[in-house]
DNA sequence: CATCGTTCGCGAACACTGTATGCGAAAGAT
DNA sequence: ATCTTTCGCATACAGTGTTCGCGAACGATG
């Protein structure tokens, strides 16, 4: 017999029907796990430290999970979750606009979901119902049903770099990527990248002390995610 | 003196000036990542397989790259080199759009570059040539500096993202994800989802003998990328 | 109440991973 | 021929995901 491929997580049932009941639940481990991430990064969810926060041992994990990629499937969804789907409005447009919000709401609050949403995507249950909700937004619209499936995929992708991007802000890698394009700029070789920097001066990113997340600051990147994303969708859907 | 934050790889000179001569080069080690990566995907890049590639020891790479995600970066922009940089027609959107088909044509011949591009964007010598000719074929444009290279990043992420969905076909781990959703449309829960079904029977993926690639069949898709792109991009551009 | 069938928890082990250290050897410059 | 500097790399360390196997726990059955 071959190694057997398993269906995907969500086919598989949480509890046997007999012998002796787990302790733990599916939802408590992908809970344990997303705090982890949301602590401490992507990188930190690695079984030993999940099973660590829960106080069990690792190998325990494989009862529930059948491996780590399905653990980050179950964070995902448990991300979808967090939507909340309200009955559409009949302009498909602010409706798809509203699920882009959210969606950007939900990755910055947990600033691992863009890297999955765009490496592995995958829809669990909450995530076919962000999926029913849109194609209802869309029901009366007259593209084909792929077109939809399309929209709604590149909806998420954009939405997942946009904010990979903002978040990028912060992070001293890109910095030092940033300065590499200035020593681009300033050999010579390349008129239209120095151009980019006389445009808008470098301004030295000192570290920055956070503004208490006053209203008016945010509202201009708001806007600038709403107005590339309506432009995007009626790019595909017409 | 706490952990020294080095600059971009591209930013510390390859050989030393002085003392024994290094008997690689980083172009040596990148073919040989690539290589790799071509034949059996990003994960067989380890430290260890490709100085066992080179007929060397795992430490010796770290003469030639501070770290993995350094010889990451080396890859990605040995893939940029393979561009093909025409001077530009005058025609802004033709012009982007060869750019855009040549990097689905790189992507797919490097299957590993959509992740790499999607989760460590990164510009190297090759990649900064790229963007300083796209730059230059939008040179006329009206739109702000800013929106430009706005435009360049999602010109890559959306590619990147369609050449991900395009090769997922063959993917097995596409196919489960498949049978959930079928699963769902199914369970009666989800009527727009079922429609979609309904709308496009699943054909049913017997393992395809390649068809020698012919081209008819590429063209279809090949014109659903050019118009994808076209509408993101005159969707961001004006 | 005892037995049975099944599942659970998990210590230990395996095969890897990226990276740090330290030292002998090599090579160009003096 | 010496000196200086770098190179190659064996070894080691602290982790990683995953498998195996076994004792214990439990619900159902007799």
């Amino acid at each position: 017999m071959a190694a057997e491929e398993q269906p995907v997580i969500w086919m598989r049932p949480e509890q046997a029907g007999v012998g002796r009941p787990a302790e733990r639940s599916r939802a408590e481990i992908t809970a344990a796990a997303v705090e982890l991430a949301d602590r401490e990064g992507l990188d930190a969810v690695s079984m030993r430290r999940v099973a660590a926060a829960l106080g069990t041992g690792a190998a325990s994990l494989y009862r529930y999970v059948a491996t780590r990629d399905d653990l980050l499937d179950l964070m995902t969804d448990s991300a979808a979750a967090e939507y909340e789907l309200r009955p559409p409005s009949g302009v498909w447009l602010s409706d798809l606009l509203d699920v882009a919000a959210q969606a950007r709401a939900i990755m910055r609050r947990h600033p691992w979901l863009p890297a999955l949403v765009v490496t592995r995507p995958s829809l669990g249950p909450h995530g076919v119902d962000v999926l029913e909700h849109v194609l209802e937004a869309l029901a009366l619209h007259s593209a084909s049903p792929a077109r939809k499936v399309e929209a709604f995929a590149l909806m998420n992708a954009v939405t997942a770099q946009f904010v990979q991007h903002e978040l990028a802000t912060t992070d001293a890698a890109a910095a030092r990527h940033a300065a590499y394009l200035h020593h681009v700029a300033t050999a010579g070789r390349h008129p239209r990248i120095a151009a980019l920097f006389a445009a808008s001066p470098v301004e030295p990113v000192e570290s920055v002390e956070p503004v208490e997340s006053v209203e008016p600051v945010e509202s201009a990147e708001d806007d600038r995610f709403a107005a590339l994303l309506s432009r995007v969708l009626t790019g595909v859907l017409g």
